[in-house]
DNA sequence: GTTGAAATTAGTACGAA
DNA sequence: TTCGTACTAATTTCAAC
C-alpha cells in the first residue's frame, strides 16, 4: 500500500504523470475531503463547472488513483476502542517483510509507516483499554522475529486531523512559492534536531540486538 | 476537535453513552469505512435490514456523532505534496493554549495528537518537497514561543492504513476476549519499552529551557 | 422494524459551442 | 474540452402494514 503502489509509468520513465491535476481537479479534491458525500451536481455547483464536466473530472480523479477510496471518519471512543497508542518498533534487517506480512494479521493496528530516525517503523493502533495495548505489545509483537524492539506512547487527545490537501502554491498563484532562492534560515536554530536514518541505526547497533 | 468534543453528558454523569451501539451499527461503520459514498439502499442490503432502518440507523450515527465526517483519501504525491513528515514537539507548559492556536494556522499539518513519552506532541505534515519542511520546522516552529524543542523524522513509505473500526470483541461474541484474568506476558520482554509521561519530562528539565 | 409505491435526484448519452 | 439538455436508472421519502 505504498503511496505510488498500483499506477503505470508513462513512457518518459517519470512515475505519477496520469492526469495533470489542475486547480479545478484540486477544488473537486478539496471539496470531497470535506464531504465525501456530497453528489456529484452539488460538487460541480460548488466547484464551478457543468454536472457532465464534474462526472469527467470525478471519474478521471478516481481512475487515476488522485483519489483513493471514501471513508467515513469514526469516533473511536464510541466504537468502543477508547485507547490509542504509538508503537515505534525496530526492525530487524532484512526481515521488512516478514513484518509486513505480521502486520497484515494485526487488525488492531490502523495506520503503519517506515520512518527515518530512531525507529524504523510507527504504529498506531486502537484498543479498548490500556491492558489490551500491554498485551498486544508484549506477547504478539514481542513474538515477532523481525521485532528487535518497541517503544509504545499513549496519546492523549487528538487534537486535529485535517481534511485538506491542497498545496498551497497550486491554486494560488504557480509563482507564489517556489524554493528558487532557499534563503538560508535566520532563527534561532538548535533547539532544532534533524533525526536522520543512519543515527538511530548506530545507536541501537551499540546497544546489541 | 478533541474525540470527546460537542457531545452532552447524559445524567448519570458519564459520557459518550448517547447511543447504544449494537453489532448492526457496528456493521455499518465498517462498510462506511470502506465506501463512504455508498448509497443507504446498499448500504441496508449489505447489512441485511430494511431501508428505513438503515436510514434511520444512519442518521443516528452521525447525529450521536459516531461518525464524524465523510471524506475522500487523496494521493498526497499525486497531489504534489510528496513528502511527508513526524515533527515530535516539546512544548512549554502552560502554553498549550498558544500552541494550538498556532497548530491552526498551519495548513500542513494534517494531523497532531497530545502523546505521553519524551515529546509532548506528534505533528505530521505533507510537503512539496524536503526544504518546505525544514522551512517550516527552523522558520515557523521556530518562531512559536510555546515550542520547546522539535524532532523531526520522515516518512518514507505508508504501509498500511486501514478503514475498519471494529473491537474484534464486539460481534464476534462479547465474552470472547474480556480481560478478565490478565495473564502474565510469558514472553522475552526487556526489549520492549513502555514511555510514559514523566520520563521524558524530567530528561528534558535537565536539558534547561 | 418492514415493505412498497411516489417523488426526487443521480447518472448517462449525445449534440452543440 | 466543456456545456446544456434530454433520457434512464437509482435513491430517498413517506405511507401503510
Amino acid at each position: 500500500m505504498s503511496s505510488n503502489s498500483g499506477r503505470p509509468a508513462d513512457p518518459s520513465g517519470r512515475i505519477g504523470i496520469g492526469l495533470e491535476l489542475d486547480s479545478i481537479h484540486m477544488k473537486i479534491l478539496e471539496v470531497l475531503r470535506e464531504n465525501g458525500r456530497i453528489s456529484v451536481a452539488a460538487l460541480a455547483e460548488r466547484v464551478g463547472i457543468s454536472r457532465a464536466n464534474a462526472y469527467t473530472r470525478f471519474e478521471a480523479l478516481r481512475a487515476d488513483g488522485a483519489i483513493k477510496r471514501f471513508t467515513a471518519e469514526i469516533d473511536h471512543v464510541r466504537a468502543g476502542l477508547g485507547i490509542t497508542a504509538l508503537v515505534f518498533v525496530t526492525v530487524r534487517q532484512q526481515m521488512w517483510k516478514q513484518f509486513r506480512a505480521e502486520l497484515a494479521r494485526m487488525p488492531e493496528v490502523e495506520y503503519c509507516a517506515i520512518t527515518t530516525g530512531q525507529h524504523d517503523a510507527m504504529i498506531q493502533v486502537r484498543m479498548a483499554d490500556v491492558a489490551a495495548v500491554h498485551r498486544l505489545v508484549t506477547e504478539r509483537m514481542a513474538n515477532i522475529p523481525a521485532v528487535k524492539a518497541t517503544e509504545t506512547v499513549f496519546i492523549l487527545d487528538e487534537v486535529l486531523r485535517r481534511p485538506y490537501v491542497l498545496p498551497t502554491d497550486r491554486d494560488a498563484g504557480r509563482t507564489a512559492r517556489r524554493p528558487a532562492a532557499p534563503e538560508p534560515a535566520e532563527v534561532p536554530l538548535g533547539k532544532m534536531r534533524f533525526v536522520g536514518a543512519a543515527e538511530g541505526r548506530a545507536a541501537l547497533r551499540k546497544e546489541g540486538g
